[in-house]
DNA sequence: TATTATATTATAATCTTTACAAATAGTGTA
DNA sequence: TACACTATTTGTAAAGATTATAATATAATA
């Protein structure tokens, strides 16, 4: 059983649990966002089933994206671009992001927990959660511009 | 000499500087980024001051935040929500978001280099900055949600 | 299989941000 | 100070992402 069938096995599970319906749109969503390496965007993947899925429509996608967001399932990324991303949620990672190409890469560090009790002994916020992002220049994108 | 004029007068040096003019609107953007403590979007910016320029048009402060972000003196934070938020870069600090009301805090932290190097050593990208928010309830909205 | 609440679809509407062209106003120089 | 040159502002339109709405279809359950 690969890693992948466990994940889509344990999400829909996770939405049996809470009672949100599985539909077939719902099965094709979460299968690619768990088999996508690519932190895809609610039109990636509106793109990337209309062949499986002629007439779904977009907000199709977003409603269950935001649905998938509230079970805990997803993340949804916010960078400066126009349109949020979504990341299957696995295990604690964050993300380098390229500068040039967009390109986002995903790394694992322990988790930042230091920071959130400074955080939250300065500012006496009950502290849940963070994000952070490293910016930079992919490999690719460094020795593309090297070449002259 | 306030806190405020010192940064104040430093922008507009910079801004002579890189060769952007001073116009009266830039100058009321400055202003206000400076002695706002609330991180506005570019609508509560145009909001604030269409009573000292009832003709300013919102464009006028999306092109100037432009600006000031290509020249460094502000920093566009994009959260979950809608739109864009505006920081006037000071010192190095985080923010702390509160999820009840969003609220934003600022704390300040030892830069996180070695999270920067290990990104870099791992994934091979040249690492630039990073950006990093913590997420949690404000004293307020905790205090509120335990009367009942 | 029948029922019922939930999900999907199609479309319109909203909201943020950018593009564009014409009018205006800074800045350096004579 | 007046001129000329160019950057900036303005007003409006357009683009793009996301959400709202109402009618239709469908998953879950007995």
């Amino acid at each position: 059983m690969s890693h992948e069938h466990n994940h889509l096995q344990e999400a829909l599970d996770t939405l049996k649990a809470t009672g949100v319906r599985i539909t077939p749109q719902r099965h094709a969503i979460l299968e690619f966002l768990i088999q996508s390496m690519t932190h895809p965007t609610a039109d990636d993947i509106y793109k990337a089933l209309e062949g499986k899925f002629p007439n779904m429509s977009v907000a199709t996608v977003y409603n269950n994206l935001r649905v998938f967001r509230e079970v805990g399932l997803v993340k949804e990324l916010t960078y400066g671009d126009a349109s949020s991303r979504f990341d299957f949620v696995t295990t604690d990672h964050y993300h380098v992001i390229c500068e040039e190409c967009g390109k986002i890469v995903d790394f694992h560090y322990p988790g930042l927990d230091e920071v959130e009790q400074l955080a939250s002994h300065v500012t006496g916020f009950k502290v849940s959660h963070h994000r952070m992002e490293v910016y930079g220049t992919c490999p690719e994108c460094t020795s593309s511009k090297e070449v002259h």
